[in-house]
DNA sequence: GCACAATGTCGAATTTTTAGACAAAATGAA
DNA sequence: TTCATTTTGTCTAAAAATTCGACATTGTGC
């Protein structure tokens, strides 16, 4: 119900429509009708999910141009959640947008229950994967600050943790002594240096 | 060439066929009739990828089966790279098969050439999976770590950082010393208590 | 076996830490 | 606002830890 989603699909009539059933579900629902035009929104990398057709109006229907748009919004600094809808999809197009990061597929025509149902689980699985994502990227700075630590010098790890200590005592030496578990004084003298 | 694959498919033929056709690329290749067999394998949890026929001959065709067992082989402690394979797979059993964390999924007939580059890329991208998920899981750790080094006391942290950085110096302690910057006997004195 | 580094131990000089005390400043509740 | 409590800044003297130099002993690698 916070959530922000686009759609894009060339007819206009369907973008009407899905427009109508989805604008209840999200807080703010765009549609346009070319993944070109992304670049002319607002915020291109805000959507948290967004509805991408794949059959463009230029004699093709192999999709080209839709996996090429799925594979350019996934990479993206912060990717959208993605559902793909197509009228003339087959296996092996289902199979490429999937492995190229799209959350769901569904056929035209669509059930308008499941669709809602498709966005909602994909935003909640895409941040679900960012979040791991993130994880994984702290996960190697820490690492690397682990190792580091190695090379300090016992006063300056000393040093270290007695201003996190402080930082987390909100700057009360006093606290910050009884918590390091040495003598207010001896506190005093090492924040001398 | 030292990766490990277990295909599963009901037709005898075509398990002689693909083990021909793949032993050459697999350090090991096993092949059983049916899912139900894995718990009767030396060690079902160890295979690099697995090739998993959706289509026993159950008398059923919608996949029920094949997707349960991909659920249960995803499951695992460390899951295997899964390329699905199928004679009678459509859009719908596709997707839902991606969604379950099939890396890739291949029609039957298939193309020799382009099932082994799958199953390549399939244990690929499953290995990196599997080290971001790692990678996650450890962030979460080193993070409890690092907010409970908070709680410790000034003298505990520095025998921590001690002993890691003798550790390091693989029991030295002259090499520790110089590293923590302390005097030899200052480092046998804290090592004392 | 030999050279070299690491260990274990000592004493004495130096530095740091600690406990207790006191006044000033800051904080918080009535 | 006042009053009680806590924190800060500073001091002294005793206690404890650190440092440096030295020496004999034990390992280690060539």
């Amino acid at each position: 119900m916070k959530d922000r989603l686009l759609i894009i699909d060339d007819n206009s009539a369907v973008r009407a429509t899905l427009r109508l059933l989805l604008s209840d579900e999200f807080e703010e629902v765009d549609a346009i009708e070319n993944p070109a035009m992304i670049a002319t929104l607002a915020s291109p990398g805000n959507y948290d999910a967004v509805l991408l057709d794949m059959n463009f109006d230029n004699g093709r229907l192999d999709c080209t141009d839709g996996l090429f748009w799925l594979e350019r919004l996934k990479s993206l600094p912060t990717p959208p959640a993605i559902v793909v809808i197509t009228a003339f999809g087959d296996v092996e197009i289902a199979v490429k947008a999937m492995k190229l990061g799209a959350e769901d597929f569904v056929t035209k025509p669509w059930d308008n229950d499941q669709l809602i149902e498709k966005l909602k689980k994909a935003i909640t699985k895409n941040r679900k994967q960012r979040q791991d994502k993130e994880a994984a990227r702290r996960a190697s700075q820490l690492e690397a600050a682990e190792s580091e630590r190695l090379r300090l010098t016992l006063d300056e790890v000393k040093m270290r943790h007695i201003h996190s200590v402080i930082d987390s005592c909100d700057g009360n030496l006093s606290a910050a002594a009884q918590q390091l578990g040495v003598n207010r004084q001896t506190l005093y003298n090492l924040l001398k240096k």
